[in-house]
DNA sequence: CTGTGACTCTTAGTCCGTC
DNA sequence: AGACGGACTAAGAGTCACA
């Protein structure tokens, strides 16, 4: 499986385990709305940094979203 | 700690669990020598694309290598 | 609320070296 | 063997209007 698909859904279902749209977490996370949405889709290919900064505001590790 | 450092630390740790140099371990990850360099030394913030690169020939998942 | 194309600006990533 | 610099090209970061 394609490593950015395997975020793009870890993502997304830390997301909906926080109860948050992809615009509240937007918020959380300090990334535009829509970069979110291509992220959960698999379409971009992130920096560690954008990982860190998806992470921390899901109570989880960087490593765990790449899992 | 940074996760650029973190990764760096990681992938030299298990480079020369390999017995490997920079650049032997360049060509295995088909990635450059200098950019091995600067990986190991948490100066660049990689994509997780050149994560899993890294990952496959040391025999590790690309979440490994961000533990 | 979310997906998508398009856009600008910045930086990832390559390749040439030298120390 | 590895650190580090300069210059370059490809691609990511970040944003918007609209569906």
């Amino acid at each position: 499986m394609d490593i950015c698909k395997r975020l793009g859904e870890n993502v997304r279902r830390y997301r909906k385990e926080k109860g948050w749209s992809q615009e509240a977490f937007a918020h959380e996370a300090d990334i535009h709305r829509t970069y979110i949405s291509d992220i959960e889709r698999g379409a971009r290919n992130p920096t560690i940094t954008i990982i860190e900064k998806l992470a921390r505001p899901l109570g989880v590790t960087a490593s765990q979203l790449l899992e």
